[in-house]
RNA sequence: GCCGUGGUGGCGGAAUUGGUAUACGCGUACGACUCAGAAUCGUAUCCCGCAAGGGUUGAGAGUUCGAAUCUCUCCCACGGCACCA
């Protein structure tokens, strides 16, 4: 009897779907999970082979948990409304209603033909106004508690599809929809304050049961950094600076502010500093000019500093109580901490290269540590530390460009000339007194002192630790002229004349590369702690322990700062829920009362965007104008509409109780089914996660939901690439249509090859040559039902456990590919036998069930068992089952394999060992010797060492 | 640059409390069936070598009886962030 994929298929699918198998309930008998699929957006494209890859995962995870006795929810939906929908739909001239449900049924259609248990009774879909009344319902409770404002702050705007967008809505600096540059605009906005939970998003993450590469990529985002808040005196007021160094503040040599800084127009307790400059007019160009530039022609300019100095005011570091000249640049964000920065060029990048750019002092505060790793003198940890100054004098030939170097006869190292100081001396006073006793020169002198450097080691001669703070100098000398040494200083090294290269080969310790790296580079900003330096009382301290002491000193206090921005929520567009406010002269900004809900998105003719700022609803008079449900006076509706991702932040909250017309969810159905124990999808790393569990965390505070989290286990979905590598689109003409690959090899061959293909969360290219290879296996399968007999194959015992258990196990990890593979081996051996008894073959289809959902129940009722095979219970196995009672145990002579033998399970070493010796290639590879130590691994492994 | 993840045959990939590296599948070669082809089935397939044997998990070192797996240094690829002080 041939196998009909397609007529099976379609009879089961038929059937499943008449008797609504996969119905769900909330059976308070059963343990309950939840697996869900990142619904999604129904676009005009349709569906290409890549998306139902993640359909088919939960697909089979759902399936087995079925027949483990789980209450199973497993939904689908569309997210359908924002700008894909909308800008499709102007491109088709058709209205965005229809364009989204000709797609939906389009999208249905595609995913009907491919088995999966979806229970479509749940179904949702975001632009239906019994579900946004609910989207609306949310962000009235925000607006509410606080959460949702207005502001007119400057906002990214993409030109093309004339809407005001969120940060998350970049790919960079251009729009993430249609790849635009945005531009910065000034429009009335409502905003969410996500910032508010950017706390606990980022402690929470930590418990989550997510890839580390989205936990990453959300702490990235938030960004969270914990700095200091310091105020800087200028003038008859001050500025107040963010800095995650206050530690460095010594090193401060000026002050910069961001061209947007309030100050430099309004000031706090008088005059704005640009009426107080002397180049009021300069520096107001410069501000003219930063403004004017958008973050691409910034950033085409790469990291150039550029800045314009205000000419007769100064700032008094706190610290140094210096007076320190105060620059506006455009390197300074105004977005973030306080838009003014100190900057301290010795210690941070970008100020290193605004002082080189603008020439102005580089003043070391904070010195590097090296700890030596190489020999001699390794750096012992746990035994004493012997702290002490010390110097490092780079001495230049009289004639030469070559440095003096001292080969050690005691210890193999090349140093410069280094001394230790002593009580009561100045470094400088060290190194002319070594200089003078080590080598004898007599016209030394000190030309330049280039820094200072830690250095840990061992220090053989003394048999000790030593941290020396070693400062470095460069010295010359005079002439050559030279009085002799005493014989026992002499004796210690030899004094070698090398030039630059030499000495890069010859200095030993980290301490002496980096001052040659000094002498001949100049100065590097080290952005690392370290040792305080030119730090007044704080000197010789450690930069990360004295740093809050060193806030406080300077009347700073502590802060935490995030690179996370609050939600710019307003979207001038017409396809979105509109924003439920009613503004009113009298009421200001009114919240539309609860029971009015929804408010509907009119039907228009007319939906384009205006482009002006004011969303294509502002045109529709009869809507716009109402009475404030306040005042009754009259009144006008908000006519921004919310971003795509309001619909998709909540969406898995509504499958739970998706026919609930008075509440979002009933506490019941929400206990029963949160959180979402499963959830799988691709992309959405930052924006939609972090928006869903911002609403989460907003709906958990006021007692809608219990969970503090919507997704406790996320499994990312690697793409599906064309044949030839690239992504697919239609412009490339290499697009793969599922529909078309059913009708060649059938659903089953179809979603057991997806799953086949490799590693779940793996980008893998799409191969009609592999599918093949599973169809094989399916053809083969159904041959197996002529091998089934009653009694069970003993030979088969032990595998059968093994395949149960291993594909189980699989199943619930993701590893798909390796328990196809398992089955694959598994219907191999069942060929080799020839046969294989009922209950076996009973037990292999129920396991292939969730893989292969038509052929299993064909062949299960072939098998004569009783409908159906997704509610059979799902097979167990027998830990004692999983081993046979012998094992091939390897024999390897010093770790190399010489042979095998086959011994009992419970065979001890002696027996082992014995067996082993009996081999002609272990009795040859160990010629004549006893081996002197038997490692003995049960079941594994006899090695014999000689 | 910083952070994260990874690197195994011609290809997708398997193997992790350290114990036979290359399972399973694709591809390829040869053979069977066939008038012939397609399909199917069988055999072989990491590299060097006629063989015995030796080598091999990005490179190099280390720990161990034994390392793809653990440690260190380096290289490369992918992903996230990026003038965030």
């Amino acid at each position: 009897m041939a196998y009909d994929r397609s007529s099976i298929e379609k009879k089961w699918q038929e059937r499943w779907e008449r008797d609504g198998l996969y119905r769900t309930n909330e059976d308070a008998e059963k343990e309950k999970v939840y697996v869900l699929d990142m619904f999604p957006y129904p676009s005009g494209e349709g569906l290409h082979v890549g998306h139902p890859k993640g359909y088919i995962a939960t697909d089979v995870f759902s399936r087995k948990k079925r027949m483990q006795g789980f209450s199973v929810l497993h939904p689908m939906g569309w997210d359908a409304f924002g700008l894909p929908a909308e800008n499709f739909a102007l491109k088709n001239k058709t209205h965005p209603r229809q364009a989204v449900e000709q797609n939906i049924a389009r999208f249905k259609a595609q995913l009907a033909h491919l088995g999966f248990d979806y229970d479509w009774t749940r179904e949702i879909n975001t632009t239906d106004p019994a579900y946004y009344k609910w989207t609306q319902w949310i962000f009235l409770k925000l607006f509410e508690q606080g959460l949702a404002y207005q502001s007119d702050e400057p906002i990214n705007w993409c030109p093309s599809c004339m809407t005001g967008l969120a940060n998350e809505d970049l790919d960079g600096n251009v729009c993430e929809r249609c790849g635009t540059p945005v531009i910065k605009k000034r429009l009335p906005q409502w905003v969410l304050k996500i910032t508010e939970y950017a706390d606990r998003m980022l402690d929470d993450l930590n418990a989550l049961n997510w890839p580390e590469h989205i936990k990453e990529a959300q702490r990235n985002w938030i960004g969270r950094s914990e700095g200091a808040e310091i105020p800087f005196v200028v003038g008859d007021g001050s500025v107040t600076v963010f800095t995650t160094r206050p530690d460095t503040i010594f090193g401060a040599t000026y002050l910069v502010l961001a061209p947007e800084h309030p100050l430099l127009r309004q000031g706090p307790t008088g005059q704005a500093l640009l009426e107080r400059i002397a180049n009021t007019r300069e520096v107001e160009a410069y501000i003219k000019a930063a403004e004017a530039k958008t973050e691409i022609e910034r950033g085409a300019e790469g990291k150039k500093k550029t800045g314009v100095k205000l000419e007769g005011v100064t700032a008094t570091n706190p610290a140094t109580k210096e007076e320190i000249p105060i620059y506006v640049a455009d390197y300074v964000l105004g977005s973030y901490g306080t838009g003014a920065i100190m900057a301290v060029p010795a210690h941070d990048e970008r100020d290193f290269e605004f002082a080189r750019a603008m020439d102005l002092p580089i003043r070391q505060v904070i010195a590097q540590r090296y700890t030596q790793t190489t020999q001699p003198g390794v750096y012992r940890p746990g035994e004493p530390i012997l702290e002490k100054n010390g110097v490092i004098a780079i001495i230049r030939h009289w004639k030469e460009k070559k440095y003096l170097g001292l080969k050690w006869k005691d210890v193999t190292w090349g140093t410069f000339l280094t001394g230790g100081v002593e009580e009561g001396m100045t470094p400088e006073e060290t190194v002319l007194k070594e200089i003078r006793e080590e080598t004898g020169y007599l016209h030394a002198r000190i030309a330049g002192k280039l820094g200072v450097v830690d250095g840990l080691f061992y220090h053989v001669p003394k048999q000790k630790n030593q941290l020396v703070h070693a400062h470095i100098f460069s010295v010359e000398l005079a002439d050559d002229a030279r009085e002799d040494v005493v014989p026992e200083e002499g004796a210690k090294h030899e004094l070698l004349w090398l030039t630059p290269d030499k000495l890069a080969k010859f200095l030993t310790p980290e301490t002496h590369q980096h001052s040659l790296r000094l002498l001949q580079n100049g100065p590097a900003p080290y952005t690392g702690t370290g040792s305080l330096v030119n730090s007044g009382e704080y000197t010789g301290r450690n930069s990360d322990e004295a740093k809050w002491e060193m806030t406080g000193a300077v009347g700073g206090k502590k802060v935490v700062r995030y690179k996370l921005r609050d939600w710019v929520f307003s979207r001038q567009r017409y396809w979105g829920e509109p924003i439920p406010i009613i503004h009113c002269e009298k009421d200001g900004a009114v919240a539309v009362p609860y029971e009015d809900l929804p408010v509907q998105l009119p039907d228009v003719d007319q939906y384009e965007p205006t482009g002006t700022g004011e969303s294509p609803l502002a045109a529709i008079h009869d809507w716009v104008n109402t009475s404030c449900p306040k005042c009754g006076g009259p009144a006008t509706r908000e006519t921004n509409t919310m971003p795509q991702w309001a619909g998709s932040s909540w969406y898995y909250l509504r499958f739970m109780d998706p026919h609930n017309d008075h509440e979002l969810v009933s506490a019941k159905n929400e206990k029963h089914w949160a959180p979402v124990d499963v959830y799988v999808g691709g992309d959405h790393a930052v924006r939609h996660l972090i928006y869903a569990r911002f609403w989460h965390k907003f709906l958990y505070d006021i007692a809608v939901v219990s969970t503090s989290e919507p997704f406790a286990r996320l499994e990312f979905l690697g793409f599906i690439l064309a044949e030839d590598g690239r992504k697919m689109s239609k412009r490339l003409g290499n697009v793969i249509n599922p529909d078309d690959v059913v009708a060649q090899y059938g659903a089953d061959a179809f979603r057991a090859y997806e799953m086949f293909m490799g590693p779940f969360e793996n980008t893998t290219a799409w191969s009609m040559a592999s599918i093949a290879g599973t169809a094989r296996f399916l053809e083969r399968l159904w041959a197996g039902q002529e091998l089934v007999v009653d009694a069970p194959v003993a030979a088969l015992d032990p595998l059968v456990h093994q395949t149960i258990k291993k594909i189980g196990e699989d199943i619930e990890t993701f590893k798909f590919n390796t328990a196809v593979s398992q089955a694959m081996i598994f219907l191999n051996a069942v060929e080799k036998e020839g046969k294989i008894g009922h209950e076996q073959w009973s037990a292999f289809l129920r396991l292939l069930a969730p893989f292969a959902p038509h052929i299993t129940e064909e062949l299960w009722e072939r098998l004569g068992e009783p409908y159906s095979i997704h509610l059979a219970s799902w097979p167990a196995y027998d830990p004692a089952h999983l081993v046979s009672d012998t094992a091939e145990v390897v024999v390897q002579v010093a770790g190399r394999k010489r042979g095998s033998i086959r011994l009992p399970n419970e065979a001890g070493e002696a027996d082992a060992l014995a067996e082993a010796l009996k081999l002609p290639a272990v009795a040859a590879a160990l010629a004549g010797k006893t081996p002197s130590r038997v490692v003995y691994v049960p079941g594994r492994i006899v090695n014999l060492v000689a």
